[in-house]
DNA sequence: CGTACCTTTGATGTGAATCAAGAGTAGTGG
DNA sequence: CCACTACTCTTGATTCACATCAAAGGTACG
């Protein structure tokens, strides 16, 4: 299924974050980095584990969640390849606030708090990569806040399936565009903080008024236009 | 009421983000800067401003928030002296995700985009301490995020109390302590998202319960082990 | 001392959660 | 290939936390 061979350096020095690394630099990071497989299910991390590094998705899927004392769990973010996660809580003395988990079998690469500060020590251009990461998970962590204090379950849906729109320029994209859900639709309930039971009511209301049509995970966008008008 | 001579380099160096600046850094960061004053219900900037640099609040208190629709507003952060806000905005060519609104006369400074890249391309320490910055940022935000998500309106306003307590360290601090509530009760429920009446209420039903007792913006706690038990 | 805003209190409404079944759908092993 | 099991997803009935609406104090400030 995927290459048993991994090119560490070419994975690494596609990353947005190291995209402008000099070659020697990259060598460093390729042996300061470790392999880690995640089985799907299998979790990463606790929530108040002490972080050592941060990770980088090379294939497969992870959430990050808060547990609940009720069970249920908030999944924070859904990450994908050449996604990272854990960059913030290497700067600060403190424990993850989520969990990691796999969603499917998944390779990441690990790469340790000191090889960062390294880096950082010698590379202002790093950096100021490292900075623009981080102000862009901020910001989309400032945009949930939005969506979840001041927009309706159906709005946070519709707002979900726009932005997953191949392209959303404000250009005349009146057709039909095709989705397919990343994940399950429970968990993509709980990252737009709905119970499954809403998430498929509202599914079924914007394919009843012809907005949408649901197959699984197939979602097809009937009325760009339409669908970008839902917002009361 | 404040000095009119400002000590901009002392209030400059006293910054967690400045302290270990060398003096010559400080004065090249002293002759950047511009000071600001904001009158108390004046706009700073509107959601969707372009961002030319930070702010430091000298003193007075600034509200962050989302406009909406129906005129109500979401508040994100509330701001005090020596705290600053818009770094993340710089390292990225995106509009204000938020507007900035005086609650009271205020000072700030604002530090322009070129003298901070300048900076951080200089001294690898400052890039630390923006990152650490960011960091901390953006814990708090996934701290909202969770509030938010996970807990119910009375939860978020004891969290929120005990968050204010003078300290809050897990030791015998079984005492009672006094809060004075820095702005609004309006202001303070936006914050927590829940509407004035309902703050209302829960400190109605937290005073019947003995728990606290409340008196204009002074709000007494009468024993922090029971209310930090409050958690169902 | 009056006007404007903040806060409280009560009555009512409602969006989404919860509870409870049933209907797909997918892996597992004989 | 088909039964068996375990989820995931849907659908309906009901509940509940919180918002909304409405009106009456309080409080601050010109």
């Amino acid at each position: 299924m995927h290459e048993n061979r991994l090119d560490i350096p070419q994975i690494l020095s596609r990353l947005p974050l190291f995209q402008e690394l000099a070659p020697d630099q990259i060598a460093a990071l390729e042996t300061a980095c470790r392999e880690r497989r995640l089985a799907k299910g299998e979790m990463l991390f606790q929530k108040g584990d002490a972080p050592k590094g941060f990770f980088v998705v090379v294939f497969g899927q992870i959430k990050l969640a808060f547990p609940s004392s009720q069970g249920n769990e908030k999944v924070v973010q859904i990450l994908g390849p050449r996604q990272c996660f854990g960059e913030a809580v290497m700067f600060m003395d403190r424990p993850y606030p989520v969990f990691a988990e796999g969603l499917v079998d998944s390779l990441l690469l690990h790469i340790g708090n000191t090889t960062v500060f390294e880096l950082l020590e010698r590379d202002p251009l790093f950096a100021r990569r490292m900075l623009a990461g981080l102000s862009l998970r901020l910001h989309s962590l400032v945009h949930d806040v939005e969506t979840y204090s001041l927009r309706s379950s159906a709005q946070r849906v519709v707002g979900y399936l726009l932005q997953h729109c191949p392209q959303q320029d404000d250009g005349p994209c009146e057709g039909s565009f095709d989705i397919s859900l990343p994940t399950s639709k429970q968990v993509i309930a709980s990252r737009l903080n709905l119970t499954p039971e809403t998430l498929s009511r509202i599914f079924h209301d914007l394919s009843a008024d012809g907005l949408i049509s649901v197959s699984g995970k197939q979602i097809t966008i009937n009325n760009v236009k339409r669908l970008r008008e839902f917002d009361l």
